[in-house]
DNA sequence: TCTGGGGTCCTAGGACCC
DNA sequence: TCTGGGGTCCTAGGACCC
């Protein structure tokens, strides 16, 4: 839990703290089931090919880890208890989390159902101190969620994120601005924001491992070997980031994908398949209130080389027939007989929001899902010779 | 061990316009 | 007949994040 320091008031106001639940998913599990409580909880897709998602602290002790596929995991941790991913309940505990958040600061900037960034500029004319806030924050989430949280604070966002990840589990990290280096220089250069196992790899071969190393080299000599990613990291190293904490920003794509059980071979498995997609992405942007004027349609053969094709259309879309219409046509342009498709997805960007008139007159109608669904089952019981496109389903365009 | 599902951002080539 | 430079949009792929 170092390194922890004092700082002054006056010179806090412009830290930024990183909540980050811990084993969030496993962890709503166990709240709703407190017989779990203790046991190696292991959420993720159960099926032959599932990963794991979030494992309690029992079940990492395993050596359990999120992105692992799930046989694998059943295999170093027999006695494990799986569970499949509900994230409606998730969502739910998320809101709850927000909402003790949104109570200790005006700005915050949610990364995902488990994380947020919060702007301490408000906070500390309430706080004598960040360990002060940072402790008050953890026992509100946990008297009103039952759930933990580890916390870092520090002078910008990348370190703050660091911190979290140091204070795990149920710990709180303060990185104070004159120890930055100290906390920085030992982390691995996986620790950087933006570099993954590729990035690592060509950073390795330049001799470079903790965050030190990258730090002790000039820029321009990132930047050359790798570009903007280089010169990002090069930053990153020094401790500087200057990025705000922001308000969520407007989502730029919303898509649907399946990796089935067993690969896809059959154009009638493929077509259906397809619509399910279509369909689920057509409800979501209409939930949203947007529509898209580009479609994209995501192949992953079985030997897991990915493939993508993707069309702009001339006028917006939000329905389910439409959708799928573009993305059989977008398919067709692969030659797939008798390929096997691993993966199949399907997603719509270019959004727009609709304009508001539109959209209360359009949400009012009763039925307006169903005509969707209706569509489906006509479709699944009788083929798609049974509906003509471009017929009855585009009264709402 | 054999690789999910939801996303964002970046790059690079080609089309097209002025 | 040969050929500029800049800007924007579209498409495909890839790295990365949680």
């Amino acid at each position: 839990m170092t390194p922890v320091a004092k700082v002054k008031s006056s010179a806090w106001a412009s830290s930024i703290l990183h909540a980050d639940m811990d084993a969030f998913y496993a962890s709503v599990e166990i709240l709703g089931d407190p017989a779990l409580a203790g046991k190696p909880v292991i959420v993720g897709g159960t099926s032959s090919r599932g990963v794991v998602t979030s494992a309690s602290y029992e079940a990492r002790k395993f050596g359990v880890r999120s992105a692992m596929p799930t046989t694998h995991a059943r295999r170093i941790c027999p006695g494990g208890i799986f569970i499949q991913p509900n994230f409606g309940a998730y969502s739910e505990k998320s809101r709850q989390v927000r909402s003790v958040f949104d109570s200790f600061s005006h700005v915050v900037e949610p990364l995902s159902l488990d994380e947020a960034f919060l702007d301490l500029e408000s906070a500390a004319r309430m706080w004598p101190n960040p360990p002060t806030l940072a402790e008050a924050l953890k026992d509100q989430v946990y008297r009103r969620t039952g759930l933990v949280v580890s916390v870092g604070v520090a002078p910008n966002k990348f370190l703050a994120k660091l911190a979290s990840k140091q204070a795990k589990p149920d710990g709180i990290v303060i990185v104070a601005p004159g120890r930055i280096e100290e906390f920085l220089n030992p982390i691995s250069v996986r620790g950087l924001w933006g570099v993954g196992e590729q990035t690592a790899n060509v950073l390795e071969r330049l001799g470079l491992r903790t965050i030190g190393d990258v730090a002790a080299i000039p820029a321009g000599t990132l930047e050359r070997a790798m570009g903007s990613v280089g010169l990002t990291i090069a930053q990153l190293a020094r401790g500087n980031d200057r990025r705000p904490v922001t308000a969520e920003a407007p989502c730029k794509s919303m898509g649907a994908e399946e990796t089935f059980e067993q690969d896809l071979v059959e154009e009638s498995q493929i077509a259906r398949a397809l619509l399910k997609l279509s369909d689920r992405v057509a409800s979501r942007l209409r939930a949203h209130g947007v529509s898209a004027q580009t479609i994209t349609v995501k192949v992953r053969f079985a030997n897991f080389t990915t493939t993508t094709r993707s069309h702009t259309l001339r006028h917006e879309i939000d329905n389910t027939a439409g959708i799928y219409e573009t993305a059989v046509k977008l398919l067709g342009r692969l030659a797939l007989s008798r390929t096997r498709i691993r993966l199949l997805g399907v997603s719509a960007s270019k959004l727009s929001e609709w304009p508001a008139s539109v959209q209360l007159g359009l949400k009012g109608l009763p039925g307006w899902s169903r005509v969707d669904k209706a569509v489906d089952q006509v479709r699944m019981r009788f083929g798609e010779s049974a509906l003509g496109f471009g017929s009855f389903l585009d009264w709402r365009d």
